[in-house]
DNA sequence: GCCAACGTTGGC
DNA sequence: GCCAACGTTGGC
């Protein structure tokens, strides 16, 4: 088993929304970045651990949990011209682009900031710390995922 | 809204 | 195949 981050823009997809869809699971469309897309293709196993994390939010950081529950298939929001998502290289014959089902695990009763991650001595080499890293699929180490559970107080 | 850092595109 | 120009991400 593997252990991932996946970011989202809570005005867009939100652990709340997550939490509220039927089943507490929803397909995690409109991937399109090559390394991000490969994580899913050719690692994600269903099962698989994920922290939520919220970007472009007030504060950005980690707010809870979800499980792989699908393994990589086409995202039809790319041959879907009204899309915003829409890429026309990608065809249901030849797709480029994938997707995975997320289940809802967890709500962190209080997130973890980023400013409150950055000053974890023990998170230094996570990923998502580093700089320039902008991946929004990132693997995470067993030890940073249950860092950052411990620090949730999960 | 700014802008640093990165990814992608396309001319050559 | 190089690399400048452009587009995107995402923190601040």
């Amino acid at each position: 088993m593997q252990y991932w981050l996946m970011k989202t823009e809570p005005d867009v997809f939100s652990i709340d929304d997550l939490m509220q869809a039927p089943n507490q699971t929803e397909h995690w469309d409109g991937i399109r970045n090559y390394q991000a897309r490969n994580f899913m293709k050719n690692q994600m196993q269903v099962g698989d651990k994920v922290l939520f994390y919220h970007s472009n939010a007030k504060p950005p950081g980690i707010v809870g949990t979800a499980v792989i529950a699908s393994k990589a298939y086409p995202d039809h929001t790319a041959w879907d011209p009204k899309s915003k998502y829409y890429d026309k290289r990608s065809t249901p014959d030849k797709p480029v682009w994938f997707m995975v089902d997320v289940r809802f695990e967890s709500r962190f009763a209080r997130g973890l900031a980023l400013p409150d991650l950055r000053q974890e001595p023990a998170l230094v080499e996570m990923m998502l710390l580093k700089k320039g890293v902008r991946l929004s699929i990132q693997p995470v180490s067993e030890a940073d995922y249950k860092k950052v559970l411990e620090l949730a107080g999960q």
